[in-house]
Parts: structure tokens; C-alpha cells; sequence
DNA sequence: CGACTCCTTGAACACTATCAAGACAGGTGG
DNA sequence: CCACCTGTCTTGATAGTGTTCAAGGAGTCG
């Protein structure tokens, strides 16, 4: 229930001064003073998580802001009889529980092991009535989220599992790009279920919607979660029936 | 295509003083300064639309915010084959294209009658440096907007018919009781269409399942476009199923 | 090498979409 | 004031995409 409580951060005990995780790397210290790297990196502590381990429940008080340095996260949501939504995917550079002022509206696990730099929210808010740079980034990265949201929003709404699976590679890969890796092969930490949990479908859907793609020859399997996208052009149009 | 341009805006040409709307009634103003109210009021025109007109297209660029004073708006995406998924609904107090800074992006049109106040963007995020609650209560607003959208996620990822459609009245209760009108009866001022491409379904089976929920007692239809909730814990219970 | 989880594939079903009329306004003009 | 016209809404019959239920295969880790 308290999730973080019991994790094994085997070098970086909780409220030490994180080591491991220099946020000058984070895209929102861009322009910021040395001084003022130094004070934010004052309050943040490191924290390690094996695959599966819990972040955050929903709806438990949102005492910390976290930043992903390395590993991918899982967000998601349920309804009272089970069903699953998995709202979003994170990936080392994303943050996590910006946009929650009290309870945090969504639970996180860990997919992979994963680190992760944890900031107190008094804190960090303190630091944002200081430095308004820093509230001006992080507007623009949730401002850069809302609209990723309302992509799968229509993804969700109007397109067909072969577009929406389709889409998710796009999705993949443009991430992989951001985070200056190649875009082929594709990363995908995740299993089905989770992709079909993000995507509106069932698991037996994802995996015969791959299966179609693969011959089609639009995408080849190396390994599993290792998926190439082969014919680019095809995936793009296919993927924004546009 | 240049939306705007051609309105007929009787008694508030653009470029003049907005005289009907009084920012103070909007939150995002509650902890402002008499004289930063001022300067809010100095840089914002009226713009007056009939239903049907168009406010911006998708992918235009996004030279003014909005805000609105009266009527109803819908928000939407399209897809290259004409499938539309609408992305929200405004109501008087929502803003719009806040958070795009280069083009918008989405579509956005009048459904009813409607007055909007619009603020040039490069005038309003100068004042956005100056008073800084500003960016702040703008923020908190995009977080709600946030949660909001993560909530339209989860039913259109994973909510059958019937519970998409109780989800919606619930929905619009809770804005009208946010805007201070009675919860009951519903004004629905948007056409099943509208509500069909919000909820990603087809009008015929948003028709459909508001005459079983009718059938059911959970609500009873006044006049097309006045709904009223009859069964409010029935129908939450069957929004959430939670 | 066996137990696990994850992934794939098959067959039948169900929910919602599609196709097709008809009913019901709301507004316009004769 | 009524008839008409148009767009919206409702209802019915049929079909389809994706789900559900079920089982087998593949990869992984002890």
C-alpha cells in the first residue's frame, strides 16, 4: 500500500543526496545557474526499484515529484471490477506527479528495474516561487503532454487496432529519438497486456495485430521486445490514416 | 480557413475593449491585484460567433487564447478519411489554446450562440512574466484539465456503451453544479453526433443507449436538448462502475 | 529440465457499427 | 397559420471488428 517503503536501494538510502542522477541531463535545467542546479539537486534522493515494484498507488497523497532517470514506468488506472487502463508509459527524463497537487490521480509500477530521482513536494514548490524558469519548463512539458494525451485520445476514440498498434510503434520510436537513440530497433519493455491495457484492446488483439504487421512486412521481431520497424513509410500511414 | 475572420460581431468590433465580459468573474483572476486586472482587461477583445462558426482550425497558428463568456464549444481532431473525435467541450470560464504555443491543436467551433474574449498571446505571456500567480493559476488549471482527460482516457479505453454515456450526463452535472447552476435538469446544448464522436461511438448507439437508460429510470428527457438525472446513484454507479 | 509467465493461435460469441427508414422537431416562406 | 423542408433523432435489421474462452508454444530462471 505505502509502495516506495520497502524498496532495496542498495546505494542510495533514502534522503541521501542523489549520486547517481546529475539533473543538469534533465531537459528542464536547461537554463538554469549553476547555483541554482545546486539547489534543486539539494533536495532530491535517489531511489531504486526492481521490475514490478509499486511507485505510487492511486490516490495516496502526493508527497513526492519523481524523475526518471533510468528504467520505464508504467502509469495506469482501474475500475472497481478489475478492468485496466494504462494512461501512459515513462521513460528515463519523464517526470511523475507534477500535475498533482494532493492525491496522486494514477498508480505507477516500475516495468523494468528502474531509478529514480525523488523530490519532496513542499520542497520543490518552494524552489518554483524562486526560480520561475522552472515552472515555465515544467508548463511547457505538460503542456507538450496534454497534447500526446489528446493523440491518444482520438487513437482511442476513432482508429482500428491495426492503426492503434501501429501508431503505439510511431509512438515508440519518436520517443527513442527524443532520448537521442536510434529509432530502430524498437525498445518494448512491456508485455501485450500492458500494450493492449494502453491501447483499448486485448492482449489476443495486440498479438494478432503484430502478427499481422510482421507479414505485412511492415515491422520484424528480433527478440521478443525487440521489434524493427521495416517499412517506415507504410507504418506512418497506417498509423494516422493520413 | 481563417476561421475568424468574417464574424459578424454586432457590438463589439475586434480590436475594441471587451466590454461584456468582466475578467474578475474568471477564477484565474481571484488573486489579482485591482491594477493587474487592469492590465489583463487593457489587452483582450470581444468576439461574438452564431453556432456552427468556426473559432480556430487544427494546425493554425495560434497567434490568440481564448477565453469564454457564453455559449458552448466543441473541440475536435480529424482524421484524413473524415473520422472526428471530439476532444472536449467548453463551457463559459473554460479557456482555450493555452497550451499551444506555435499552432493549435485541434480544431474548435461554436455550438451555440457564443461570446469569447481573446487575448493576443504575445501580450499575455509578457503579463505572464510579470505576475507570476498568473502562470500559476494557469498551471493549476492544466493540471485539473489533466486529470480530466486521463478520466476520458480510461472510458474510452476501457467503459462499454452504456457506462460512456452515464459517465457524460455525470459529467455535465458536475460542470454545471462547478458553474454554479442547479445540477438538474442537464442542458445538452450539443448534438448526439458531438456526444458520439466524444464518447467514440456512433450516434445511433448514443441514441440508443440514452433511450434504455430512459427505459431505466436513471434519467427522463424534458426536451431533446434538457435531460434530466433521475437516478443520480444508479447512474454513478453505472459511470464508474465503481 | 521443469515451472513459470508471456505470447500466439483458433473458434464462437457479443457488442457496437453499418445500412436503411421513419419520426420528430424547428425554422421558413407561402 | 399551415405546409413544407431540412437537419436531428430514433428505431430496426444485419454485419463486422474485436472479445471471450480455450489451448498450445516459446522463452526464462531457478
Amino acid at each position: 500500500m505505502q509502495s516506495i517503503s520497502g524498496e532495496k536501494s542498495a546505494n542510495a538510502p533514502i534522503g541521501s543526496p542523489c549520486d547517481d542522477c546529475d539533473i543538469r541531463d534533465l531537459a528542464i535545467c536547461g537554463a538554469l545557474r549553476a547555483d541554482e542546479v545546486q539547489r534543486l539537486t539539494s533536495i532530491l534522493s535517489s531511489v531504486e526499484l526492481a521490475a514490478g515494484d509499486p511507485i505510487v498507488d492511486e490516490g495516496e497523497a502526493a508527497h513526492y515529484v519523481y524523475t526518471l532517470t533510468a528504467g520505464t514506468v508504467r502509469l495506469y488506472k482501474l475500475l472497481a471490477d478489475g478492468r485496466r487502463s494504462v494512461t501512459g508509459f515513462l521513460f528515463p527524463g519523464d517526470f511523475l506527479g507534477v500535475s498533482h497537487r494532493d492525491a496522486y490521480g494514477f498508480g505507477a509500477e516500475a516495468i523494468t528495474p528502474t531509478t529514480l530521482c525523488r523530490f519532496p513536494r513542499p520542497k520543490l514548490e518552494a524552489l518554483l516561487e524562486e526560480i520561475p524558469t522552472l515552472e515555465h519548463r515544467l508548463f511547457a512539458r505538460a503542456s507538450e503532454e496534454m497534447s500526446l494525451m489528446q493523440e491518444q485520445i482520438v487513437l482511442l476514440g476513432r482508429k482500428t487496432a491495426a492503426e492503434r498498434v501501429a501508431s503505439f510503434f510511431r509512438g515508440l520510436a519518436a520517443r527513442q529519438v527524443k532520448r537521442h537513440l536510434p529509432a530502430n530497433p524498437l525498445s518494448v519493455p512491456m508485455t501485450r497486456t500492458d500494450i493492449a491495457d494502453y491501447l483499448g484492446l486485448t492482449t489476443e488483439t495486440v498479438s494478432r495485430t503484430i502478427t499481422q504487421l510482421k507479414k505485412k512486412k511492415l515491422i520484424s521481431i528480433e527478440n521478443g521486445s525487440r521489434i524493427r520497424i521495416e517499412d517506415e513509410e507504410q507504418l506512418d500511414e497506417l498509423a494516422e490514416a493520413l
